[in-house]
DNA sequence: TATTTTAACTAACAATTGTTAGTTTCATTA
DNA sequence: TAATGAAACTAACAATTGTTAGTTAAAATA
């Protein structure tokens, strides 16, 4: 639950290099981009890491890897679908105010992966399986609504990969509210 | 409400542009892609546009001109705001589902605009701002729970966005019945 | 102290980028 | 028929791209 990197020179430029994706995308990213922002030059990056690639691959797998992980545990957790629902709104809370920059490239530049996409898309589509089947339970034990599960996923789904966008707007707001309210909006509605 | 494009040769760029901007992002998307999608040398497109951004204002623009338009007409019309809100789901479905690639750059491009960078921001603060009134209103009037205003705005605006990752895959699910299916789900939301 | 490691540098490369200039082909119009 | 316009082409450009090779300076280690 903190997965806290060391501090060396190659993380750093990972972390420079989260910014700046998340600002323009990865492709319109430039290794001068990179290396400028590091106050270094671009030929120097490569004294710690290997390629462009590598700097995405290391963004993007490492968080999917986490998600992967947290739902693992929720999905084994004894406590019924809406509070699982809880717990994965509470994860993507948590892991997205501590990545904002790299949920960012997950989210809009996992499609230049190139070695590792297939694994990025295997990790993701279990994702959404494990999701669907907590839904799908909670409709079997009459806690949630029978409405078109698809929609209801994809709604879901949605709000939390969005997260990014709105979370560095909502300092004022801590991670415990936040939550709450969320898990108040997507389970009971807005509807008075 | 309907907006049809007449079938000259520079639409067809665009188009075509459009559905490689979805796949790759603008930046990663080259000239010599598009012409060869066309089946044509890069060079020819010149002669039906002016510049790569040009394109890329083309798709952007005139799309969020199309939401702004929809706005007001929905702002201005004689209902309760349940209802608008309702409407709106129904305008972006509507929206979305004729322009899925436009969609997809607009939301992930849109940073890649230079000129009409600030004339974008505009039309897209301003449209946040018109369904911030609509869901306070409807607050006011006891129509809409008093929770976080801001949290609400945000997941409802999540969801509308995202819709062109998922339209695709609902060819079964007709429009009527998707603008229903969303706005009970984002309306009533999910609990039993 | 001698040696290795870390982390920067300069210079250069081959490939790719958006774009321009000038030309050709062919159908439409005057 | 002659002229015009639309739409393609070849060839080339200057700039930028990710990356490599080889070097240097300082810090850590033996």
């Amino acid at each position: 639950m903190h997965n806290m990197k060391p501090n060396t020179r190659k993380n750093e430029i990972i972390k420079t290099a989260a910014t700046l994706f998340k600002d323009k995308g990865y492709s319109a990213v430039t290794m001068r981009d990179i290396a400028k922002a590091m106050g270094i030059k671009a030929a120097s990056l490569y004294n710690h890491i290997n390629s462009k690639q590598d700097i995405l691959k290391a963004i993007i797998i490492s968080l999917a890897e986490e998600f992967t992980l947290g739902m693992e545990t929720i999905k084994a957790s004894q406590v019924n679908s809406i509070e699982k629902l809880k717990q994965i709104i509470s994860m993507h809370i948590n892991i997205t105010s501590r990545n904002k920059a790299g949920m960012a490239t997950l989210n809009n530049d996992w499609m230049h992966l190139e070695d590792q996409l297939e694994y990025y898309l295997k990790l993701r589509v279990n994702y959404e399986d494990n999701l669907r089947d907590i839904i799908r339970q909670g409709i079997l034990n009459n806690e949630i609504l029978n409405d078109n599960l698809e929609v209801l996923l994809f709604s879901l789904l949605s709000t939390l990969r969005s997260l990014y966008i709105w979370i560095p707007l909502e300092d004022n707001l801590n991670e415990i509210e936040l939550s709450q309210s969320l898990s108040n909006v997507l389970i009971n509605g807005i509807k008075n």
